[in-house]
RNA sequence: GGGAGCAUAGCUCAGUUGGUUUAGAGCACCUCGUUUACACCGAGGGGGUCCGCGGUUCGAACCCGUGUGCUCCCA
């Protein structure tokens, strides 16, 4: 087969990936092999790729790939999150530029929409991840709403209320006014905001003209508030506690509080009290029997309690109530202050605490066994830092509202009758059969869905259709998967979950291994966001480069545990390594025309065969142990040097046939498998070209992609030392030749003096060829007017036609002999020290003695040849 | 405010239980080079007070303390 010019990825690429989903390798059926099982983290169903996306599913893929390869029984399952709060927010705003408002609709009708939505656009994602080549198994794509799993959610909903781990309660809960809906903690991004404190003074309801000042940044609420608490130790306040003051406005009277509680140093000292508004005021309240007056409608804006601007934002209103406060005369004083604000992740608007009805997880119990997983490394996490950060959160962990005032998700299977009554069970005929009590009543089905995450948390095991048919053959298979890729980001929204309901329902862990990878950025560092319009086109990246070097680009810049700077020059190196591997294939099939099968396999090309073997498996070895511990990138820079130096730069240059002369056929069948071999190595990583390339090297009985590695062999460690030698000495040579001037084209004579003359005859050849000597010889003493260059304990003698340039040359041994004196002498130092000498280790010793004789022998050779100059 | 982590070449990072040469790699940079694989290339080279200070030790990039700077998480 002959290969064109230059590697074309657009055509390459979307041959071979077809060729594998025809073939059926992504698929897995339950077999005698070990399971190797990986879940997508389901992107959201609206989501287009990233580079985040990119990242996590090149990595799997790499994992699952090389899975694949080492025969085991790999199965990767993609799929889609139905992720309701971004998905409605997404329907609502497509209703809207169509003119119909979400208040106009039913919620069937709403929903109706909703689906119709999610078949036209939601799984383009899908599609975009074949483009990366990803090997998912397509057969087994989930929705975290497919009917079954809905059930399987119902399921668990009703099975922890059962259990009295799900409860209705009145508390404190954020809320996003724009999407109108509560939110977990986790959904809340708390950001650096500069903002105003405001000081307002309360008249005191006392004789005279008396007022007591809080200091606050949301000077909206104070209609809302319901007393003034001070500390009872405070000595400027301590003689009104019991007193009353009046809200500045609306002159409603509330009392004066002493508590604990409150920061002396902070503010004034004085805090007015919000319970509707505040976490902190809520438990105050609760703690001192103060009534709670909510001031806010779902939507933000401000409802009679404030007579004087209802119907108006709450941030709209922070901004006109200073004049106000300033006309009553309550205003005290404004200064700049910088304080942190949450902020809806799905809306980004300010989420505004409120009390409301929700639904409830209690955690407690479930974070336990979930803990104790990850604290006793059941359950390993890479990098491993990430353990404290888990346990900090599962230690302080709080009931979880699951609960979201939205149509689009799994909806709540709780009925009321009309005295306000809870019935839970998976469907209205089931609470009328559970709770006879409700015959002749009219029942209505709780209005809000759950919490995406609360789906999500089953994924591992619904996939496998766990939750919904226990104990089937598959779950039983697959089940604990073997790794988790995903963003840290979401540790506690869906991994610490995840092992929770595994846990629960299966009674065993998820997942063994959790790589969590880094965050992608921008050169500068900056997240990559669509507000900052900083994240490339990947599609369009994979285009202009190929997906090999998209995923090469992404992986080198990848240090495992750490963030990936994304620079598109990372994209060329790839592409750069995609030519270079194109055209050491094509050197090799230059070559095919000349094969000869007569003559002695020459002693060159058999030591650079030997060499190569070591290095190979040496490398591979490497890699092994590197990918064990996650560390991709680093083992991908491994096999890149592997081939890119070891094999093109060296060990082709090493059996290059001369020009128009014959190759060896073994020298050339060793090669080719040698490269085949390279590729199969690194095929995880660039899947396409590695396969194209496998092909066109010779004709295969089976594709590189199910092809499974064979057992390293052997390292011969004298034969990897001698290459070692070999490499320094032809630098060191083409280093003297390069710094005297001599022309490439100009072929010199070497002579060596070295006390192991046979292990240099035995790489001669090569020697030569490599820095183009006419003649190599043996000798005993210095030859005149040459080049000296000491290498080791070995001295070698170019004689060239040009004049030399002695200073340079003495310049050099002279940089040397100084720095191989400095080393002696730390050396000896070490040595003189007799509290070392007691001290270290023998072997420690010996090495150091070794050093010295060493040391001492090169400064002899240096000088030497200083002396000859 | 509480917690975690990081600081090594211009950039991104390795550096295993403290001793394996006076610290390595890739990219970038500089010099030279178009001999039939590749200029998306080849050969060679330069470049570091291992953040500062103090300590432990015969010996510290590595261990301890402290300061500074940065990042992340939580409230």
């Amino acid at each position: 087969m002959e290969l064109s010019k230059n590697f074309n990825p657009s055509e390459v690429d979307s041959k071979w990936y077809q060729h594998w989903v025809d073939r059926g390798y992504f698929h897995s059926e339950p077999n005698d092999k070990p399971a190797y099982t990986v879940v997508i983290p389901p992107p959201n169903v609206t989501g287009v790729l990233h580079m985040g996306h990119c990242l996590n599913n090149t990595i799997q893929d790499i994992l699952v790939r090389r899975a694949r390869m080492q025969g085991m029984n790999p199965c990767w399952v993609p799929g889609t999150d139905h992720a309701s709060i971004a998905t409605e927010a997404k329907v609502v705003a497509m209703l809207r530029e169509r003119g119909i408002a979400k208040s106009s609709l039913s919620r069937d009708e709403f929903l109706g929409y909703a689906w119709e939505w999610k078949e036209k656009y939601g799984g383009i994602i899908l599609q975009q991840l074949r483009k990366m080549g990803c090997s998912l198994d397509w057969d087994r794509t989930s929705f975290t709403m497919d009917p079954a799993y809905y059930e399987s959610v119902i399921k668990v909903f009703v099975d922890l209320y059962e259990k009295g781990k799900i409860y209705r309660g009145k508390r404190m809960i954020n809320w996003d006014v724009r999407a109108k809906t509560a939110l977990s903690d986790e959904e809340v991004i708390h950001k650096e905001v500069n903002g105003k404190m405001y000081h307002i003074r309360y008249k005191l309801d006392i004789p005279g003209d008396e007022f007591i000042t809080i200091a606050t940044v949301r000077p909206e609420t104070i209609f809302g508030d319901t007393a003034i608490c001070v500390h009872p130790k405070d000595d400027r306040y301590k003689h009104l506690v019991g007193k009353f003051a009046f809200v500045p406005m609306i002159n409603r009277r509330i009392p004066i509080i002493a508590d604990d509680y409150i920061d002396i140093e902070f503010g004034t000292g004085a805090l007015k009290v919000t319970p509707a508004h505040d976490i902190n005021d809520f438990n105050l309240g609760q703690k001192h029997g103060l009534e709670v007056i909510e001031t806010l409608n779902e939507d933000g804006t401000m409802n009679e309690a404030a007579p004087m601007y209802i119907g108006k934002d709450r941030l709209e209103v922070r901004k006109i109530i200073a004049a106000d406060l300033e006309a009553s005369g309550n205003l005290v004083k404004l200064e700049d202050y910088v304080n942190q604000v949450g902020f809806s992740e799905r809306t980004d608007a300010v989420v505004e605490p409120r009390l409301s009805l929700q639904w409830w997880v209690d955690m407690k119990k479930l974070a336990a066994p979930a803990l104790e997983a990850v604290m006793s490394d059941e359950i390993q996490f890479h990098p491993a830092k990430f353990k404290n950060v888990y346990r900090h959160w599962m230690e302080g962990i709080k009931d979880w509202c699951i609960s979201r005032q939205l149509w689009w998700g799994h909806r709540i299977p709780a009925w009321y009758d009309e005295e306000g009554n809870v019935y839970v069970a998976k469907n209205e005929e089931e609470v009328r059969i559970k709770f006879p009590a409700t015959k002749g009543k009219t029942l209505t089905q709780d209005a809000d869905c759950l919490d995406t995450w609360f789906s999500s948390w089953l994924w591992p095991i619904e996939v496998f259709k766990g939750m919904s048919n226990p104990n089937n053959g598959e779950i039983n298979y697959y089940y604990p998967t073997s790794t988790l890729v995903t963003a840290p980001e979401i540790i506690f929204f869906w991994v610490a979950r995840m092992i929770m309901a595994g846990e629960e329902y299966m009674g065993k862990i998820p997942f063994k291994d959790v790589y969590f990878t880094g965050i992608v950025r921008d050169k500068q560092g900056r997240k990559m966001s669509k507000s900052l319009g900083n994240s490339p086109d990947l599609l369009g990246l994979i285009d202009q480069y190929g997906a090999d070097a998209v995923r090469f680009g992404i992986m080198i810049a990848s240090p495992a545990g750490n963030d990936l700077l994304f620079d598109e020059s990372t994209l060329e190196q790839g592409r750069n390594f995609n030519s270079k591997l194109w055209n050491a294939a094509k050197l090799l099939k230059m070559w095919e025309p000349r094969i000869s099968h007569e003559g002695k396999l020459p002693e060159d090309a058999a030591f650079a065969m030997d060499w190569f073997q070591a290095k190979l498996s040496a490398t591979q070895i490497e890699v092994d142990s590197m990918l064990k511990e996650f560390r991709l990138s680093e083992a991908l820079k491994t096999i890149y040097g592997l081939i890119w130096d070891d094999y093109c730069s060296w060990y082709l240059e090493w059996i290059k046939p001369g020009f128009e002369q014959n190759i060896h056929a073994d020298v050339y069948n060793r090669s080719i498998d040698f490269y085949d071999t390279l590729l199969q190595l690194l095929h995880p990583f660039m899947p396409f070209i590695t396969e194209e390339l496998h092909h066109a090297l010779k004709t295969q009985t089976e594709d590189l992609c199910v092809k499974e590695y064979e057992p390293i062999s052997k390292v011969d460690e004298a034969v990897l030392n001698a290459g070692a030698l070999l490499k320094n000495v032809i630098s060191s040579l083409r280093d003297a030749r390069n710094k005297n001037q001599i022309k490439p084209k100009e072929a010199i004579d070497l002579h060596i003096q070295s006390a192991q003359n046979d292990t240099y005859k035995a790489i001669q050849n090569i020697l030569a060829k490599q820095i183009n000597a006419k003649s190599i010889s043996f000798t005993d003493s210095a030859i005149a007017s040459s080049i000296v260059v000491a290498y080791e304990k070995d001295k070698f003698y170019l004689v060239a036609e040009q004049a030399i340039n002695t200073e340079s040359l003495k310049e050099n041994l002279l940089k040397d002999l100084a720095h191989q004196e400095g080393f002696l002498a730390s050396v000896e130092k070490k040595l003189s020290n007799e509290k070392f000498v007691q001290n270290a280790k023998p072997e420690v010793l010996a090495v150091e003695q070794k050093k010295k004789a060493d040391a001492l022998a090169r400064i002899q050779t240096i000088k030497e040849s200083l002396a000859q100059l």
